[in-house]
DNA sequence: GCATTGCGGTTCATTAATTGAACCTTTATT
DNA sequence: AATAAAGGTTCAATTAATGAACCGCAATGC
């Protein structure tokens, strides 16, 4: 790989963390040198992207991204144009909705609505949703060309949950279905209890930038209902594609 | 300089571009041999960091950022502690209030509330404030300590408007008057018809995070009421630290 | 319709930066 | 005071970055 991969991806591990890491470990973590990692680090920093706190010398997450991300914002507000329909499918169906984009690789929370029942599902932002354990990962898996899924699938599937479907054949299989009713729906296979409906978020060009999801609680989760709310979150994942990229009409 | 930085730099770049570019301009923007600049591109496109038109083939900014944002600001919400405090001083005075933070070298925007006024002064978010020509970066300044400014003071001067002050020894005069009141006026070095007061934003180390500044039209800036403004600012920016870093009581 | 220009993208011998084991320094612990 | 563990640095060996020249394609102009 090459450096700046590997600085990226060093910055990327950082990220992950809840909490300021020290050399040594952030070394180990990413598998690299501890003196590759210390000019990584410093390199990182001068422009911003990571942090060195002066009194325990550990390091963190820096302020650029920060800058970036409002420049990329005023230009592309995903978040924003999706906001109101994320918050009216919440309403809607009454349980926790949530949206992703996918980003370095990987799908990742980008925004949250919370349903208004005292019994919901949380769902934290930035949380990274895995592809085969996900209805979000699914709904995004089934529209992306064929090479691209069995790429994905070669990888390994770590278990979330006792549901979690990691049979390579068994995701294909998830994977037509979802392709051909336009949402996917998964059980429990990223936490128990936890029932989810997803549709992809497309590009005009067909290709899926991220999912819509909603995830209701088992004991609200029948099948009719998952199908209806299947096809209000296909519909309002639609609607965000439409007015991020223009209305095709 | 290392790859990171340079991959970094380039990055830097496409952000404060407006609008998409392509492969060969952003080589010459960049002072990097094409090849050079294609390969940092497609790393930092695997990484999110910058995406490619399909169908222009140029690039632009991409959607990591947003994901480290998010991440950082969850940690660290400058922006949104110290929002209320803006949107305060701005009703209070009645004028453009703008919030930066240095981040990568440079002192950039990262907040604003307009004032209601029909004659008032536009900041854009994002807006790299030089350190000698704005009250923001004079604030800024002010409160390094005294090597970190003369390397601020040994780099070039721009000159931004016929105000513009590039003396050295003047940018010293006006530091030292930064420091002794608590927080600068610029008068037109930055924009012709816009004074600007402004106070650093300090950590409890005592260095500078950033500043906090309120820019006036000309014909409502007379030096009773800059003065005036200029107590009202550090003050907030007082307070925006205090919040934001725990309460020193 | 043919030549020209300009752009995105690629190649590969040359060049320069990255690498990491070992070492030094500082700080916390016993 | 000794020890351990972490941050940080050095420098010869290594490996990756570099960029001039090139290809192919599309738009432009004669």
């Amino acid at each position: 790989m090459s450096t700046i991969g590997k600085a990226l991806s060093l910055l990327d591990t950082i990220s992950q963390l809840g909490k300021d890491i020290g050399l040594t470990d952030i070394a180990r973590l990413a598998a690299l040198d501890k003196a590759t990692a210390r000019r990584f680090l410093v390199e990182l920093e001068k422009h911003g992207f990571v942090e060195q706190d002066e009194e325990t010398r550990k390091y963190r997450l820096g302020a650029a991204p920060v800058r970036l991300a409002r420049i990329r914002q005023a230009r592309f507000p995903f978040v924003s144009v999706a906001a109101p329909f994320v918050k009216a499918l919440a309403d809607e169906v009454d349980e926790t909705v949530h949206l992703s984009e996918f980003t370095g690789g990987r799908l990742s929370t980008i925004h949250v609505e919370d349903s208004s029942q005292a019994h919901r599902v949380i769902v934290d932002l930035g949380t990274p949703l895995p592809f085969h354990a996900t209805a979000s990962g699914l709904a995004y898996l089934a529209f992306l060309p064929a090479e691209e899924i069995e790429r994905a699938l070669k990888r390994p599937m770590e278990r979330f949950s006792a549901e979690t479907v990691t049979e390579p054949d068994a995701v294909r299989l998830l994977l037509k279905e979802t392709a051909r009713r336009g949402f996917s729906i998964n059980q429990q296979g990223f936490e128990m209890g936890v029932i989810s409906a997803a549709a992809p978020v497309l590009a005009p060009s067909g290709k899926p930038v991220g999912a819509l999801a909603v995830a209701a609680p088992t004991p609200r989760a029948n099948r009719a209902r998952m199908l209806d709310i299947g096809q209000k979150t296909m519909a309002a994942a639609t609607s965000i594609a439409q007015k991020y990229y223009g209305a095709k009409a």
